[in-house]
DNA sequence: ACGGTCGCGTTAACGGTGTTAACGTGACGC
DNA sequence: GCGTCACGTTAACACCGTTAACGCGACCGT
C-alpha cells in the first residue's frame, strides 16, 4: 500500500466517522503514522484531499444508481433510480453531503473537480427520461431539464432530511414521504 | 449604537460581502474598533454571533414571502410564494446559505436556535396550501406533507443552483426553469 | 461622600489549524 | 562513485476560537 492510499483511507475514515470538522492533516498524518507537511509530497492542499474523498463518493453513489438499471421496464428503472438516490444519501450521508452539499466553506473546487465524475452518472438519469418519454410514460420536452427537475426534487428530499429540516419524519416515515412526493413529481411530468 | 448592534452590523457584512470562512473574531473585531475578546461580552461564541446574522436573514426571508400575500387569487399567492423564494435566494445567497444550507461544520445549533422563527415562517406556505384545497386547485392531503414537497422542490432548484450545480444555466434561463420545474409540480399536486 | 459591585473593555496566552522552509536520507541511473 | 530525486523529518509562520487575569469607570446603597 503506498503512503497516498493510506493517507486517503485514513482521511476517509475520519471524515466519514467523525465529520467534515474533525478532518485535519496532522489528525490523518498521525492516523497514517507520518508527519502532517509529508502529506504536502502527494496532496497539494487539504482541499486536494478531500477531492480524493469527494472521488470515492462519486463512484460509491454512481454503484447504488447503476443496481437500478436491472429492473425490467422504463418506468421501474426509473422509479428504482429515485429510490437509490435516497438510499445512498441515508446508508452514507457524509459522502452526499461532500458531493451535493459543500461542506465546507473555502472549498469551492471541490466541484470542479468532481464534475466530469459527476456528468456520466447524471447522463444515467437523463437516459432515464428519454427511455420514458419514448414510450409516452413521460410527456416530451428538453430531457436534460427534466432530469435536472427530478434531481432538484430528490435533492431538496434528501437535503432538507440531512440538514434536520424535517424533524417531525423519523427515518422511517420519511422513506415513505420520499415515495409519495416523488410520485406526486413524476405524476407532474407524465402526460 | 451600542456594541454588540455594530458587532452583528460589521459580522453581518463580512459574511455577506466576503464569504462565511472569511468571518472570524478578530476581524469582526477589527471592523469594530475593538479587541477580540470583547466580544465575548456580548455573544457567548463565535455560533451565537452567526445565529445572530441568521436571525437577520430570517426576517429578511420573511419579508420576502409576506409578499406574496397581496396576490388575489389562492392559487396567485402560492404560485407567487414560490416566487417570491426564489428572488430571495437569488438576491440574497449568503442569507440563503445560512438558514438552509448548513455552510459552517460544527455549528449544529444554529438551525435549532431558528427553528422557532422559521415555524412561523413556513406556516405561510401550509396556509397557502389550506387555502388552494379549500377550492379544489390543489389535492387534498395532509397540508404540512404538500407544503414539505413544495418546499423540498424549491430547495432544492435553489441550492443546486447556488452550489454551481446547474452551470448549464445563467441567471435568466435558471429563472425561466424555476418556474416551469415549479408549474411542473403544482400540476402534480393538482386534481 | 464613599466603598462595593458590575458592565465592559484590555493584553497575554493556550492549544489548535493549514502550510512552508530547510534539511536529511536512502535508492537508483550514468 | 556520484548526482539526482522522491520522500520523509523538524521548526516555524500566520492565523484561528477561546480563556484568564487585570483595569477602569459608572452606578447604587448607606
Amino acid at each position: 500500500m503506498s503512503t497516498r492510499e493510506d493517507l486517503v483511507e485514513a482521511a476517509t475514515r475520519i471524515y466519514v466517522d467523525e465529520g467534515p470538522s474533525a478532518l485535519s492533516m496532522r489528525g490523518v498524518a498521525k492516523a497514517v503514522g507520518v508527519s502532517a507537511p509529508a502529506i504536502y509530497r502527494h496532496f497539494e492542499s487539504k482541499e486536494d484531499l478531500v477531492i480524493a474523498i469527494g472521488l470515492r463518493a462519486s463512484r460509491m453513489f454512481e454503484s447504488y444508481l447503476v443496481r437500478a438499471l436491472r429492473a425490467r421496464s422504463p418506468e421501474a428503472r426509473l422509479w428504482e433510480m429515485g429510490l437509490a438516490y435516497r438510499d445512498f444519501a441515508m446508508d452514507h450521508p457524509s459522502y452526499y453531503r461532500a458531493l451535493f452539499m459543500f461542506p465546507h466553506p473555502g472549498f469551492e473546487n471541490l466541484r470542479e473537480e468532481t464534475a466530469a465524475e459527476f456528468g456520466t452518472t447524471f447522463r444515467l438519469l437523463v437516459d432515464r427520461v428519454v427511455e420514458n418519454q419514448g414510450c409516452k410514460r413521460l410527456r416530451a420536452g428538453e430531457p436534460e431539464q427534466v432530469a435536472l427537475t427530478i434531481w432538484a426534487h430528490v435533492h431538496g428530499l434528501v437535503s432538507l432530511f440531512l440538514d434536520r429540516h424535517l424533524l417531525t419524519l423519523d427515518e422511517r416515515a420519511f422513506r415513505a414521504f420520499y415515495e409519495s412526493s416523488l410520485e406526486v413529481l413524476l405524476r407532474g411530468l407524465r402526460d
